[in-house]
DNA sequence: AGCCTGTCTCGACGCCTGTCAAATCAGAGA
DNA sequence: TCTCTGATTTGACAGGCGTCGAGACAGGCT
């Protein structure tokens, strides 16, 4: 997409320690910005948003690919790409339980990108 | 993009209650997921992550053109088109004064990605 | 008026992405 | 082993997106 630098070595969003200070404090810097908007990206779609929020608030945590496709007007396979666009931004995990796969929500890169938005309360 | 139902009612961002309940207590309501996906989608792109964080974090609140501009390496209509593109989601606001353009950021949209986001603190 | 500088718009190019149908893989059960 | 069901992969197509150069517009000069 963006033909910019292209981070050579991406950060892990999924790390323990938070990658960057608020946007609105510090400039983001360049190698994090193109993981972070990866991230951005993939939930960067409707569909990818309705099934991140699916996953990530569904009851024990997880759901299953068999709960979440027919709540679309669109093909497993169609579903079955969104989901591995959000596995692959680290935004969800996958395990087959026997006939069935689960996904469930890695909260680490939510709280990353949720930390990255945070705004004063309303001191300006 | 998404072929979805498309939000034949656009979720005002900029209006002061909050859209949605985060995202992992309560699923996305699709008719909101198409305006918060748009706005995910404006972050999306390493650049304009970089110029909205630039702008937000700016001193005064405000952010020249003439200043971002030189901060990538891009011309000046590439910088202007992620500039319009954020504008378009409602995430920058822009103002021209004299010779200079100046971008501020729209706080409130910041604010409800955000709690859109949130996570519960570590209590799973 | 005429020019210069800063910014945006327009048109074009190539890559990326969302979608589907068809084919393939993975387990479970007979 | 064969078959059936659930999920993913593959291949193809249309439309979207990031980028640039060229041109247009705006405002401040002289």
């Amino acid at each position: 997409m963006s033909k910019q630098p292209a981070p050579l070595v991406a950060i892990d969003l999924n790390a323990a320690t938070s990658c960057c200070a608020p946007l609105a404090q510090r400039r983001v810097p360049p190698e994090a910005a193109g993981a972070l908007a990866a991230a951005f990206k993939a939930l960067g779609d409707p569909v990818r948003l309705q099934l991140m929020s699916m996953i990530a608030s569904a009851g024990g945590g997880e759901a299953c690919v068999c709960d979440l496709t027919p709540a679309f007007d669109l093909t497993g396979p169609t579903i079955s790409h969104h989901l591995r666009t959000l596995r692959e931004a680290g935004l969800v995990d996958a395990e087959r339980r026997g006939t069935w796969v689960y996904y469930r929500a890695r909260p680490g890169v939510l709280r990353q990108l949720a930390s990255l938005l945070a705004v004063k309360p309303t001191a300006s």
